[in-house]
DNA sequence: TTGTAAGCGTTATCAT
DNA sequence: ATGATAACGCTTACAA
């Protein structure tokens, strides 16, 4: 209803010096004038149309964030970091879920590329089809050529810089840990073939197995959710069970636990169980899961704040930053069992 | 770069003639004409600008979700049916983290409402006390004189019209069951006291307990978190041990089952634990989580619906939905051992 | 210190 | 069928 017409107006100043005091810009206006454009302000319930400013600032102050699924804890965490950074420095964010399909995901870039977002935060790894990278990176190319800020918050994407950790890595000492536990036998449940992340992780598991002189030949696939790890825990299991089991993220891992609970095989006793991410489930899981631990809400942050610093040297260019990850050595992983470790036990 | 201005031009055309064909409306234009905008368009990367596009049409095709913490899964799936439904509506959500703060959800609104968003969707009890209330209130009586929708979802909030449950029939429902299993020593873990739902859930368990003639006296409170869960446990199980806890949602419920094995106490056959609302992770629970059900993401789904419902017939207020509850039996829950029962076991 | 006026990129009204 | 032109609500040179 009233717009800064309306309360200079009231107030008996320019429109001008109406938005001057408003924006307590650093300029010189007279402490009477000032007073009285407050006054008004607030008797009018005055709110400033961030809209139109956005238009004539170029700067809507809305960053976008494009997470596979943010039901996924793995992904709420980050996001609830990028939001917590936002909201201390007056952004808001849009968290668009894209099912990790590449369509929806270009769509959403588009739309947020029409709504003028400052930034684009891009959550989780990207698929790597040599086409959908290049779809995504020619949206991308005009989104930048608006002026828009973007870029990968845990998961390679598009070549983007990114705010990660070395998830190749990670797979690569989780996997040690299990061997030196004393495990030979160790079944991995891969996340989709074409994502990134999961692509990294299964490659660090290979090259640690194949290090080890072992051949990485127990791996099923999962689509990163709680019912795909479960399945593939129970594919896993029911030929040549494996000692231990890695899964390429915690959810799986979850449903892997489960899996084998439900079968009666006990964890860690009889089987190991690790994740990755280290979600608070897995932590809260029976038993506890050890897992590749991130510090998710610390990188959410970190992007949001990588964007602001950008934003503020009026880079186009986001710095990109590796954070470290850990194992978390917890309660679902253990030595093999003697009889197991030969394969003389059944489930 | 290139606005509707550049296309009109590169086409031959005037910029209405472009706006006409470029936002697809039902009005007479040349086919040639149309094909050179359509064309020019393309070629130019055009992307119309949302921000200058709601600023005249007073609809900026955003809606805000304000919800206590994003990473609880319970207003995750909420918050995710929002934004399914938007989606499909070409809406765009922003997601705000109030941390159950009313200062910081006030803050919010004034800022969506700055944003001058179509819709408020509030997601969660709101604070009893009546200065906050008052306070929230205020604020959105001038959002929605500037014609802003708002709705409540899952929990009463302002009065507002809401998407919802009845919570205190499903909490005084579950604990029916709990009394029709054989137990009298019943334990409640309510949350936050000056929440509505919280409330709401605690007196329905209390009128339950007074119709079976049983004094509602174990009573611990939480702040909805696992954490919370888990300590409000171990104090009930520490005095005069409960044959079950009933907790006002699952994350504390989830708490209370892992204090409850921590301290060797047996679920369900030393200690019965329920939990309400049913999350997924409740579902992967060890054992798995008795718990009252209830729609989430369905309720974020109508939630959004009711907004755009209203929305499209030019309505300015939103018709409130309520959603049925379930009594979900699952394996956390069991009829009390008899000596437990006489409270001759101790933890 | 203060105000005038030119945009920002669209949509929408009203002629033509 | 098509096109000027006035909003939409604000910021920001540029004057005064």
């Amino acid at each position: 209803m009233a717009g800064i017409k309306e309360v200079a107006q009231k107030a008996g100043v320019s429109i001008t010096t109406a938005s001057r005091v408003l924006n307590h810009v650093d300029y010189p206006v007279a402490a009477a004038a000032r007073k009285r454009v407050e006054a008004a302000a607030r008797e009018l319930h005055y709110s400033p149309s961030a809209l139109a400013r956005a238009l004539v600032t170029r700067h809507s102050g809305i960053v976008g964030v494009l997470v596979g699924d943010m039901v996924d804890p793995y992904f709420a965490e980050i996001a609830r970091g990028v939001e917590d950074a936002a909201r201390k420095a007056g952004y808001l964010v849009i968290v668009c879920n894209t099912d990790r399909d590449p369509a929806v995901e270009r769509r959403y870039v588009a739309t947020l590329s029409d709504y003028r977002v400052d930034a684009l935060i891009f959550v989780g790894g990207d698929i790597l089809t040599q086409s959908e990278r290049r779809k995504l990176k020619q949206v991308l190319a005009v989104a930048t050529k608006r002026g828009m800020l973007v870029v990968a918050c845990a998961g390679e994407h598009a070549g983007l810089p990114a705010i990660d950790i070395d998830h190749r890595a990670a797979a690569h000492d989780m996997t040690e840990h299990l061997l030196g536990l004393g495990h030979q036998r160790i079944g991995f449940i891969g996340g989709p073939a074409d994502v990134s992340t999961a692509v990294q992780r299964e490659s660090g598991f290979r090259s640690a197995m194949s290090a080890a002189g072992l051949q990485p030949t127990l791996i099923a696939r999962g689509d990163f959710t709680y019912n795909g790890g479960f399945e593939a825990a129970r594919r896993l299991l029911s030929k040549e069970p494996p000692t231990a089991i890695f899964a390429a993220n915690d959810q799986m891992a979850l449903g892997a636990l489960n899996a084998a609970l439900t079968a009666g095989v006990h964890v860690p006793d009889d089987l190991t169980v690790v994740g990755f991410g280290d979600t608070s489930a897995a932590q809260h899981a029976r038993p506890s899961l050890t897992a590749v631990g991130m510090p998710r809400h610390e990188m959410g942050l970190a992007a949001m704040q990588a964007v602001l610093a950008a934003l503020e040297s009026h880079t186009t260019r986001v710095e990109p930053r590796q954070f470290p990850y850990q194992i978390l050595v917890r309660k679902s992983s253990a030595a093999p069992s003697a009889a197991r470790a030969q394969g003389e036990l059944v489930a």
